[in-house]
DNA sequence: TGAACGTATGAACAATAATTCATATGAAAG
DNA sequence: CTTTCATATGAATTATTGTTCATACGTTCA
């Protein structure tokens, strides 16, 4: 193994090798856990969490959630790039505007389940 | 209403006011939707993401944790003063060790549902 | 009490990310 | 085709965040 850097562990007491052998054996993927950090991430910012709300409600042109949250539409339009990346929206044009819309239901199961841990 | 720096809506058209005033009465508090996101952004990190996911398995002090994930000590204290913020976690002082736990079963649910999300 | 060990903390640095500004793209209407 | 309007994008700036290093704190055991 590559434990180089980190022999610091604390002596025979503290690290108990059973549990951190069989631990390490349940562990996901590296890659796995990097791209659920990378999920919540983005949900880890107001303004992203506001324009899933938003669509929670109704499906909505770029100019429209700018106008919502108050803010400058290339911002709202950087934020759906990120949302879009994560397939947490999608969007159909209609003319010269472009519709966004929640992707799936996991979207409302994800941010209902955070709101329940913050409200308790 | 405070709408003077983004008057730049688009015309009539793009901007359904109807739409727009009846999600705005639909929207939860910004300090709620902050909150939200504050504690997404916990989970929006790899290394606590592996902290929380060691913690599925079985209770661990510091040490263990440090040595599991191969990283030093400081920075996963560090990281586990954040969970312990976001009451994601607990602690007990067992002599000189602290032993951390997870705090409860909605830690669970969310990080199973972004799974989800990502194993599509 | 004092030494040793596990953990916590503050400051500093490096890396990431959000917003703005300016401008490009692409559809629609004249 | 040319203009207009909605949206997208790149660069720059500012703000935020993660890790390291050094050190402090609190238990335990001699």
């Amino acid at each position: 193994m590559e434990r180089e850097k980190y022999e610091e562990r604390c002596d025979e007491i503290c690290v108990h090798d059973e549990v951190v052998n069989s631990v390490t054996e349940e562990m996901p993927e590296d890659e796995i856990l990097y791209d659920l950090a990378e999920l919540f991430k983005v949900f880890g910012d107001t303004t992203r969490i506001k324009i899933l709300y938003v669509l929670f409600e109704s499906d909505m042109c770029v100019c429209d959630i700018a106008e919502l949250l108050n803010m400058g539409q290339s911002a709202i339009s950087h934020q759906l790039r990120v949302l879009k990346q994560a397939q947490l929206v999608k969007f159909r044009r209609e003319g010269k505007q472009v519709i966004y819309s929640l992707a799936d239901d996991h979207v409302r199961t994800i941010i209902n389940n955070g709101m329940e841990h913050i409200m308790e």
